[in-house]
DNA sequence: ACATTCGCATAACAAGCGTTATGAATATGT
DNA sequence: ACATATTCATAACGCTTGTTATGCGAATGT
């Protein structure tokens, strides 16, 4: 039966919830129109109201994960070298909230490499979160506290350093334990510092 | 019809390649039972015969990965910085066949984290190859060609930074060809060696 | 107040999936 | 030479998938 308000934005918001939940549970590959439908109680036919197609559902996942990564809380921090530290710190899956976005992105990694026009799209925003942090270098550097050099190149070092983390923390959180993934990120930090 | 010849040996050859192509094409989310016979030029009964149930064919596509991973050519290298270098290049999707075993293994991890006995096994296996990173970092440590301190920190911190630029390299190929990830990698190892 | 649109359940559909049973052709052991 | 065991094709099974058609009650506009 059909709900008595049709308050549409309340609903969507239902509905991706659900989705959130999916993916959270069984990953990217689990995410199936049925599974959606049950998370939220409802059935199918709601679901090809708000996406006519699957790739519409796909899509829509991709579109709230980065939205939700984008929207996380992010620590404080004044400019420099402590604005990068933090900018990096905020990637690495050290809750249970960022862990579980972090693995719903790898997992979804899959989906993207099979489909070239997933991949472009992720090659963007991996550029877009460069550039960010091209930005917070290039801030370091002008302030004294990161030596000279190509701060775009630095960036990438430093997104490859952190995106590897992810990863391995992922697989093995026992090995590396947020205390630990904070260490070693402070080591790759200091590794780019001179010595004193 | 069955083969005339029962060159068993042969056809289990046959069959692993198939199953690479299909994932080399389709990830492993497209990893089935009638694309592999396809790929093969057969149908699902042989394959029944080689795999009683689907899982033993995921066993034997990981298995295969891990194989191929293992086999694969290694530079030569001196023992020292110059070796450590050497394995992480290794490493790297700089040939086709590199990338394309860096694909399958990226797509594989979706699959992995959803089973947890799989992450385990995924969990052992980065652990040996930073062991044998370890390794590696220590003979250059006694060579006076890296710094002392934790060698297995430091591998960690290593492993982390090659994996991540996989991921970024094949997402992006464009803006990370081999060489830039070979400077990458270098701007790398020379910020853990202490400036002149 | 009435007509229309919207929101959604219900139900069926074809296609693809892994699995299983059956049987025929070949190889193998005695 | 004959009996047995391999090796596969063929074909069907039940299940899940995405998609589509139908219909009904609630909301909305006039």
């Amino acid at each position: 039966m059909p709900r008595t308000k049709g308050d549409h934005e309340a609903r969507r918001r239902d509905v991706s919830e659900a989705v959130w939940r999916v993916l959270a549970a069984h990953g990217f590959g689990g995410l199936t129109l049925r599974a959606v439908a049950a998370e939220l109680g409802a059935t199918t036919g709601l679901l090809t109201h708000y996406f006519p197609a699957k790739r519409d559902l796909v899509a829509h996942a991709l579109d709230l994960l980065a939205e939700r990564t984008a929207a996380r809380p992010r620590r404080p921090a004044t400019p420099g070298l402590a604005a990068v530290r933090a900018a990096l710190l905020d990637i690495l899956p050290l809750t249970a909230d960022a862990i579980a976005s972090n693995r719903i992105w790898v997992s979804s990694w899959d989906t993207a490499l099979a489909d070239p026009a997933l991949s472009d799209d992720y090659a963007r925003k991996y550029a877009r979160g460069r550039a960010r942090l091209t930005d917070l270098i290039a801030a370091a550097q002008d302030l004294g506290e990161l030596p000279p050099g190509d701060p775009a190149r630095l960036a990438a070092g430093a997104q490859s350093f952190t995106l590897g983390l992810v990863v391995q923390a992922l697989f093995d959180p026992a090995t590396f334990p947020p205390p630990r993934q904070v260490e070693l990120l402070d080591d790759y930090l200091a590794s780019l510092t001179p010595p004193p």
